[in-house]
DNA sequence: TATTTTATACCGACTGGTTGGTATTGACAA
DNA sequence: TTGTCAATACCAACCAGTCGGTATAAAATA
């Protein structure tokens, strides 16, 4: 049987996960990393080839497990019914009850985090983000699309923001909740975005 | 007339702000600020006592700030009409021109950037932050309560989350907008907030 | 089956450079 | 000539990254 080094380096890049959203990448050493993981200089060289290597591999995997929440979600979603307002009000309701559960502040997203130590980083994990962002785009103005076959909304809206929204008051929320320190932040607000929804499609 | 220190501790003040929002407060050196500014070690040490004690007057300078809009906004809104409601809207309808003519994204806020260091700072700071998101909320939430004197909301709601969520899509929308490289997002999604409270409360 | 080879996984001392912060000195305005 | 303001030179701690070496186990060879 193999040593399995990938035990160590998902040790790594779990630790250095946490570390960053407590104090952003440029503040996290990798001796910070290390005496988290109680590992040394050697082994995390070993299977990183340096710091940034790492913080591409961190992001390819939270994205990874943000698209995966996006696609249970969807599937989760449209199983229940084929009305696509449903759907998509469903979808809404689903973060609002996982988010509902935490009894600390979610401890914060990547994408913020990285997105605030901006000139850090390259265009390459720059597109890492700003696709998943798009992916999630793309789902809510597909559905929305969807929905304005058969339904006139309230008002005009510019349907692209509107699924852009979804992320923003996520992004938003995590900061809200973190700074007023209440974990019942996330769910109040995206329970706004879902009235928002049903107020501009619903009869 | 003494020399006037005030200038050049402006001066570090913007060149950090500004550093900041790019790379993090952690990742921003106290020599990256006096390169910045073209200054030494010598005269950053005399304006502030350490590198903590420059972001504590930073954090009171953006606070300062971003109180000035807030307080500017209510009188430039509340002098056109004495409906809550037409005010409130009014008032996001401001800050939906003001970053309407952006060319750029919004370089960010300092909140944000403070929230994912936050491992970095004391209780102090994060007060300070936390205090001034409630004067937001309190404007809003008594202008809401005034609004639901005449008026009944088309759903029940949080009036508390109601209000946070300004802030909320200020914070996630700059994240989107530089992510995305979209100057015009944030007066997007000022829009939805602003379609929102319409679609609750108008008849 | 016993022995050698090879690849993987990891260790910890070390290097050149950077960090926040200090001590000392001097220039300039009142 | 006194207090304000800023420059130079410096320090100990810490930084990302390197390097020579070691333990282990699978694979190849005898």
């Amino acid at each position: 049987m193999p040593k399995d080094g990938s035990v160590t380096r998902d040790k790594i890049l779990d630790a250095a996960l946490k570390l960053i959203l407590q104090k952003g990448f440029g503040s996290t050493s990798v001796d910070n990393v290390i005496a988290e993981v109680g590992i040394t200089k050697g082994a995390f060289f070993y299977h990183f080839k340096s710091k940034r290597d790492m913080a591409v591999a961190l992001i390819r995997k939270f994205v990874d497990n943000d698209n995966a929440h996006l696609i249970d979600g969807k599937s989760e979603v449209e199983k229940y019914s084929h009305d696509p307002l449903q759907q998509l009000l469903a979808l809404i309701s689903l973060f609002e009850q996982q988010f509902a559960e935490l009894e600390d502040p979610y401890p914060g997203c990547l994408y913020a985090a990285f997105c605030y130590q901006g000139d850090m980083f390259d265009e390459e994990i720059r597109n890492i983000i700003a696709e998943q962002l798009q992916r999630w785009r793309q789902y809510i103005v597909d559905k929305v699309y969807e929905i304005m076959e058969t339904r006139t909304p309230k008002m005009a809206v510019d349907v692209e923001s509107l699924a852009d929204l979804l992320t923003t008051t996520f992004e938003g929320a995590f900061i809200m909740s973190k700074t007023l320190d209440d974990p019942k932040l996330v769910a109040k607000h995206l329970r706004h975005y879902r009235n928002y929804i049903e107020l501009l499609f619903s009869d």
